[in-house]
DNA sequence: CAGATGACTCCCA
DNA sequence: CTGGGAGCCATCT
């Protein structure tokens, strides 16, 4: 067990940067991050950040689908607390609470990238 | 250095 | 929707 991992530090900055009511996915923050982790690296961190960040909102990570892959029911508890909404299958609306990056300046500042374009849902098929 | 592990993601049956 | 398998990568033993 080593001190905190430079990579690590950086995905808990990068976490502590969601606003309340906002959530991402592993990818995303694997994409911002840089440096060649990616979901799988999130995860492992957020794993371990127990011991290293326990003021680390970790509930706002949550898997690409909005599904809540870990056992915690508590975790979406707590993003009901924060404003989240869920649908009838149990998985965020990510279309309405996709957290669209850090700030210009901290990302800069970090030298965290930019968040990957994700497709805007289909959400209304434009009537033929 | 090699093997094992994991809060992921994608694809297919 | 459920389940199985592959690909991915940092960190720990």
């Amino acid at each position: 067990m080593d001190e905190t991992p430079p990579l690590y530090a950086r995905i808990y900055l990068l976490t502590g940067q969601i606003p309340t009511g906002k959530v991402t996915s592993y990818g995303d923050v694997a994409a911002i991050v840089g440096g060649g982790c990616d979901a799988r690296t999130v995860g492992e961190a957020l794993r371990a950040m127990g011991e290293h960040a326990p003021e680390v909102p970790w509930q706002r990570i949550v898997s690409q689908d909005g599904t809540i892959s870990t056992r915690g029911l508590e975790q979406r508890r707590l993003l009901e607390d924060e404003g989240v909404t869920f649908d009838q299958r149990g998985r965020v609306l990510m279309i309405h609470h996709r957290w669209a990056g850090p700030d210009a300046a901290f990302a800069a500042a970090h030298r965290f990238g930019p968040p990957p374009a994700h497709d805007d849902p289909p959400e209304q098929l434009e009537l033929f």
